[in-house]
DNA sequence: ATAATCCTAATCGTTAACAATCTTGTCAAC
DNA sequence: GTTGACAAGATTGTTAACGATTAGGATTAT
């Protein structure tokens, strides 16, 4: 039962979940796109309860909304919930880096550091879907380094609820974290500098908040009733 | 949309998961229990497939585990997870503290105390499911008064694992949190004494696991083969 | 021409029956 | 008497059909 760590029966369905949670981290799914069940359906090849229970998986977890007879929707993080992922974010990942000091093996930062690398080139290499994709799963990367599944799963969620925040909120230039920032921490981690490596994730972090405009998102109608009664009113 | 904070549809699945949580809580359902279809179907009154999503509600949140064509039984966590997740609440919890004190009114800090008192009159009064159910509720309760449904998710997740590691590994004797450092807590808040209540945070989550026994489980079999196998070759 | 109403089509939600799997009890053979 | 296979019962998993709700468009009346 627990010698062996997963011998799960939902392969499929982890599956499906994580294909969708890639596309929303790299914005090939946007906010607010319909994600209609019989296309899922097509898409994946399987029936509809699969895909059913794979929406409901991904709505526990706010990345997909659910509205009653209407479907299924990639979330539109409000701004009260941006400042609530990315204050959590400041919580909980800074820690993880002193743990990743204290546990991790040198090909592990060996390994952050080719991961560092890919994602340089993608970026230069014009490849930028890749580029944003690797750059959150940095932040995932140095979860999991930190040997903490529980706190590994809770990032995974606000890094790809972080990457809607981006496409609603981000500035259409800066659509993801500067790589020489996360240059930065591994040097921390490198030299084992685990204060330096804290507080260069704090200030990563806040600039990340400080590109994003929460005042208006983007491409957002989403409520045309008040979006023309403001104008009518002006 | 978001005007209205909740609009859900989902009120029935979500208040029978929070049922089930508040089972858990007070350790009415004990880890490794099985969860049948049938019973709750009738528990609730609610069709198969309530029950089937609310299930999988609770498996995706790990309070719950799902084998495959065997049905689903509460998680009895393993002693890596325990370290997992007490060490996932002395990260998420303590700067929670901080954020109470630049946050929350003084009702909220008043409201806080009548939880205390509720559960220490319980306690007194011999319920002793209320006062661990109560006793649990204090940190979601906290984290609640920090004001960022992210960490307050995250934080009411933990507690309910916490609540089957307890049932698990925890001393008979001890099943639940001493309310007076609950106590101490509140009155560093009330003084404002932001650095003294983290810390106070941090030692009381420690005391908690370290009345812990993670080296065997309480009336786990679990493995009748290797057990007895053991007690053959003694 | 515009607005309102009705109608049709499509999509989601639920129920019920069916199929597959596991558990348990029984029976027969060695 | 024990071990093995077999079968019955129960529980879970899946599929399919039905009903409900909503979106979009067409028609009609003002």
């Amino acid at each position: 039962m627990q010698p062996m760590p997963e011998s799960r029966e939902d392969a499929e369905e982890e599956w499906i979940v994580e294909k969708i949670y890639e596309a929303v981290l790299d914005q090939r799914l946007r906010p607010g796109v319909k994600l209609s069940e019989a296309e899922l359906c097509e898409a994946f090849g399987v029936g509809r309860m699969r895909i059913r229970r794979s929406l409901l998986l991904l709505a526990s977890r706010e990345v997909v909304e659910l509205l009653p007879n209407r479907g299924a929707f990639v979330a539109k993080p409000t701004a009260q919930q941006a400042t609530d992922i990315f204050e959590a974010r400041l919580i909980m990942e800074p820690p993880l880096l002193k743990m990743v000091l204290e546990r991790a093996q040198a090909p592990d930062l060996a390994e952050l550091e080719q991961h560092l690398r890919a994602e340089s080139q993608a970026r230069e290499a014009g490849r930028r879907r890749e580029a944003i994709r690797l750059s959150g799963l940095f932040h995932t990367h140095v979860a999991q380094l930190a040997g903490n599944a529980v706190m590994m799963r809770a990032v995974k969620d606000l890094v790809a609820r972080s990457s809607l925040i981006i496409g609603l909120y981000g500035d259409p230039g800066l659509t993801s974290c500067r790589d020489d920032e996360h240059a930065s921490i591994i040097e921390a981690l490198r030299a084992h500098e685990a204060e330096q490596a804290q507080e260069l994730m704090v200030s990563h972090l806040q600039h990340l908040k400080e590109h994003l405009d929460l005042g208006l998102q983007k491409h957002a109608p989403q409520n045309l009733v008040q979006l023309f009664a403001a104008e009518s009113l002006s």
